[in-house]
RNA sequence: GCCCCGGUGGUGGAAUUGGUAGACACGCAGGACUUAAAAUCCUGUUCGCCGCAACGCGAGUAACGGUUCAAUUCCGUUCCGGGGCACCA
């Protein structure tokens, strides 16, 4: 009997379906665990080798974890909002939800041949009603809230709007504009329209006016992170910036906890770090300069007060309101024609090449410690949007700096002494202060303290903390999203209520834009006529939460129950790529805390523990056309003899490197029929690049087509075999043999092809059971440390044992499969089942190691002189440590090697091995 | 430019806390079985030296230096590759 993988993994699946085999239920005496995967886009391209990674190293672990004894949910969805499915029913006319639900239908086909143990009952999409219902009354909790800075929580607008009534503003600070002050009196003397306009500006989601990536090709604003060097992450457009009314999320006022927050659960530091960088808080003072011959003030935002007397040039941005009133009449032509230019330029241009312009506006501000009279100038180099968009510039400490000071020759002040070499800045806190006035002889960053001091006495400074992060937009002028449950009348925006809720998306009969930036539901006659919000939701609205759906997926009263949440609690394990760092990890965040701040959840983290996948990038593989006679194509080692074209062939008819020239011919319904090839060693060789997987260059490979060459559970542990999941690392198909020859010569432990049934019951002997035990140790470890390749390895080690023992015993092999069961399960049900068992190896409970069979009485230790290894010993494992030093002495070889001198020191290594250190 | 991660045979990779580097697999070479092929099995495979072989010797984890009885592992400098951020004052 052989092993007929393609029956047994049909037969299982069907099997598993059947039984409900992963059904989970949410009442169990047994401890939880969540394991989650990252739910997918169903994009139009289905999966290629590269996406299944995460998902199989995480069904491993759900499994491991079952057999283990915990209740485990491994659930599986599809975030099936986007922009991609808009364009292609812009493009096809196809609506986005028939050509998303196909998609879909794909994904599951392809993702149920791998052999999952996903619940499938727990399915959600992010696009259908009964789950975008929630999406809408999450966001009416962000928007009924406000952030309290006292107690760094979530609360609701109500109690916000009792303190105004109470003692105005005072105790709430308005975090959109910090100058805003009312009194109780004046709050109540507002009209209802002015008391929604300053509730809104506490909302954790608001609606504003504000500067946003708009990209004009795809319609639509973008947030920060969707924004890559200048153009759209999604299409590559063009991103400029407008100003435009949007909705946003007030994620700044979380910025404390989300960066605290990362101390509590097991991030890698990488991604900690891309977090804590996106997140850049600083920490710094405002300082407030007089202007001569002018009322106003300026302020600045620096981290480096103690530079002080080192500043010899201001410079505010582009935008800054103070321009128009400070600028002299001599400098008025040349500052218009600066802003002009600087206006004339977008965001990529800035980018792409940095060249250091300014002017400089006729005004001066004035030194408040010494009364030096500083020049105000104008740079792009500095951005309206940080700090207070100005800053005090200090040339012998900073970069940017002193190149604007060398090229518009402004004169440098040095402070540091010797520490400033006159050639560059140098931005040290180490250096002795010099030419300071009270700060003379002081170390620059014990001056900071000293310098705020004074600011403070002086009431011209203040300290202060500032984050490069930026409120998130949260609107989109598109059709395929949530629309928000929000009603505008008279410029007010009303919240829909509960019992409203879902606010369906209807039916367009076109997907172009709507007037004045506005979405294509604003050509809805009778969407506009109900004054509803025309924008719709960004994608990572409904990714920010559906971790929380999976727990209670059907509840139609609540988003998910309490009792549910609390018993689910964290997401244990996340599995997914690092691309979503700084976009749905931080959103996801962010809800969760709101969440648990108004008391919807119990926990305030979403994932106690992120396993990073790598990418699995394709291999891509040319052929060389011959310029000259276009049917010619040169093998790779011979194309410096010709001119030649590369052109990307279908690395699935290359074997390795060898191209089968028969499949070539017939590759695009024969466009290259007539070719002929020029050989080396008469093979047509390929040249060779790795790339990104994608189906342009013909280097995407089909998980479909391996499963069905070797079968489910060959492939997903040739996945993991290939390194560690976390590394990133080309595709390459050769190796799969090695994994399926495994689990064939597994097959033959149980079953020969001539004899049949070849286990049996015998007892098993000492050494069999060793190499049992010490497997079970070794899957162990290496699966609790994620560590899958070398679990494969450790299989493959074993088998290979078992086979040299000639151990066909049940007794060994049984426990042999449920260690197996997570990683290859079709094969392990089928053998399972062979050995007579009853039930499922699915509920078998994983093996407990037992040391006394690894151990022996006698152990051979090399013996070191001075860490050089010269010799073996056999020596009993109960003997004394003294025992073996007497032991060890008194062996002829080791007393040659000695020369006679006398052991300083006598060291046991780990139980492997005895040094001596003459 | 700044920050982070990495560099080990022909290839993917292993070495968990500093303790016999190269597990496991691919590939390659040779052999067995076979009319042949497939499948399977066996042997060899870091480099160099000596040698019929065995035993053995030397070097070796990007490069150089350091700490240690002992370094792929710790420290320093340089080079190369990957990722993130990028006028954030």
């Amino acid at each position: 009997m052989e092993y007929q993988f393609r029956t047994i993994e049909q037969k299982w699946q069907e099997q598993w379906a059947l039984n409900n085999a992963y059904k989970v239920s949410n009442d169990s005496n047994k401890p939880k665990f969540y394991v989650l995967d990252m739910f997918p886009y169903p994009s139009g391209a289905g999966l290629h080798v590269g996406h299944p990674l995460g998902y199989i190293a995480s069904d491993i672990f759900s499994r491991y974890k079952r057999l283990k004894g915990f209740n485990v949910l491994h659930p599986m969805g599809y975030d099936a909002f986007g922009l991609p499915a808009e364009q292609y029913a812009i493009e096809n006319g196809v609506h986005p939800a028939v050509s998303t639900m196909q998609n879909i239908q794909n994904f599951r086909s392809q993702l149920n041949k791998i052999g999952f143990s996903y619940d499938w009952s727990r399915e959600l999409r992010t696009c259908e009603p009964e789950y975008y219902t929630w999406t809408q009354w999450i966001f009416l909790q962000l928007f009924g809230s406000f952030f309290n800075r006292h107690t760094q929580k979530a609360e609701s607008i109500a109690s916000l709007i009792s303190s105004f009534e109470l003692e105005g503003n005072t105790v709430h600070v308005c975090p959109a504009n910090d100058q805003l002050r009312f009194s109780a009196d004046l709050w109540k003397s507002y009209t209802e329209k002015e008391q929604q306009d300053i509730l809104m500006q506490y909302r954790l989601a608001f609606c504003g006016h504000g500067e946003v990536n708009w990209c004009e090709a795809l319609g639509t604003v973008l947030a920060n992170d969707e924004v890559v060097n200048g153009v759209s992450e999604r299409g590559g457009h063009t991103v400029v910036k407008k100003r435009l009314r949007q909705w946003y999320l007030r994620i700044t006022e979380y910025a404390d906890r989300l960066i605290s927050g990362l101390d509590q659960i097991e991030f890698s530091d990488a991604m900690k770090e891309m977090q804590t960088n996106w997140i850049g808080k600083s920490y710094g003072a405002e300082i407030e300069f007089d202007i001569t011959h002018s009322q106003q003030k300026l302020t600045v935002y620096t981290t480096r007060p103690d530079t002080i007397f080192g500043v010899d040039f201001m410079v505010v941005a582009p935008e800054h309101s103070l321009i128009e009133s400070i600028t002299t009449p001599e400098q008025q032509a040349a500052v218009e024609a600066y802003i002009a230019y600087v206006k004339s330029r977008s965001d990529r241009e800035r980018q792409a090449e940095k060249k250091i312009t300014g002017c400089f506006t006729g005004a001066y501000a004035i030194n408040p410690f010494n009364g030096v009279q500083i020049p105000i100038w104008i740079s792009e180099y500095v951005l309206a949007g940080y700090g207070t968009g100005a800053i005090m510039a200090v040339p012998c400490g900073d970069e940017r700096d002193f190149k604007f000071a060398q090229f518009f020759n402004i004169p440098i002040t040095n402070i540091i002494g010797e520490a400033y070499n006159g050639k560059e800045a140098n931005a040290t806190k180490e250096a002795i202060l010099t030419n300071s006035d009270f700060l003379n002889g002081m170390v620059m960053k014990d001056a900071i303290e000293v310098v705020i001091k004074k600011l403070l006495e002086k009431g011209i400074g203040k300290k202060k903390v500032n984050y490069k992060m930026r409120d998130a937009a949260f609107s989109r002028q598109r059709y395929w999203g949530e629309p928000f449950p929000i009603k505008w009348k008279e410029g007010i925006a009303y919240p829909l209520l509960e019992s409203e809720l879902p606010l369906l998306l209807p039916e367009v009969d076109s997907y172009s834009p709507g007037p004045e930036g506005e979405g294509p539901l604003a050509n809805i006659p009778a969407w506009v006529n109900q004054e509803l919000e025309t924008n719709t939701m960004p994608g990572y609205a409904g990714s920010s939460w559906y971790f929380l759906r999976y727990m209670d997926p059907h509840n139609e009263n609540t988003f998910c129950d309490r009792k549910v949440s609390d018993y689910w609690n964290q997401v244990d394990l996340y599995i997914g790529g690092t691309e979503h760092a700084v976009g749905h990890l931080l959103y996801s965040r962010m809800w969760t805390k709101a969440l648990f701040d108004l008391g919807h959840i119990g926990f305030d983290e979403p994932f106690r523990k992120l396993l990073n996948q790598g990418m699995i990038q394709g291999s891509s593989r040319f052929v060389y056309r011959n310029k000259e006679k276009t049917n010619q194509f040169i093998s790779v080692g011979l194309i410096n003899q010709y001119d030649v074209n590369a052109i990307h062939v279908d690395v699935n008819f290359v074997d390795g490197y060898e191209l089968d020239t028969a499949a070539f011919k017939q590759w695009r319904n024969g466009e290259f029929a007539d070719a002929e090839f020029v050989l080396e060693e008469g093979k047509y060789i390929c040249g060779s690049e790795v790339e990104k997987m994608s189906k342009s260059k013909f280097n995407t490979v089909n998980p479909n087509d391996l499963v069905e060459k070797f079968g489910a559970d060959t492939f997903r542990m040739y996945e993991m075999f290939l390194g560690p999941v976390e590394q990133s690392k080309p595709w390459d198909t050769k190796g799969i043999e090695g994994v399926h020859r495994f689990l064939k010569k597994l097959w033959r432990l149980f079953y020969d092809e001539i004899k049949g049934k070849v286990w049996n019951e015998e007892k098993a002997n000492a050494a069999e059971l060793k190499v049992l035990h010490k497997a079970i140790k070794k899957i162990e470890e290496d699966t609790e440390r994620y560590s899958f390749n070398t679990a494969v390895s450790t299989f493959m080690i074993c088998v290979n044992e078992l086979a040299d023992l000639k151990c066909n015993k049940k007794e060994i092999l049984q426990q042999v499969l449920i260690l197996l069961t997570p990683y290859a399960p079709h094969i392990s049900e089928e053998l399972w089942a062979a050995l007579g068992n009853e039930g499922s190896v699915l509920d078998a409970s994983f093996p407990v190691f037992d040391a006394s069979y690894i151990t022996e009485s006698v152990k051979e230790y090399p013996v070191s002189i001075n860490g050089r290894v010269r010799t073996n010993l056999s020596i009993s494992l109960t003997a004394t440590a003294e025992e073996v030093q007497e032991m060890v002495m008194a062996n002829t070889l080791v007393q040659k090697w000695m020369e006679g001198k006398p052991a300083k020191k006598f060291i046991f290594v780990k139980g492997k091995m005895i040094n001596v250190v003459i």
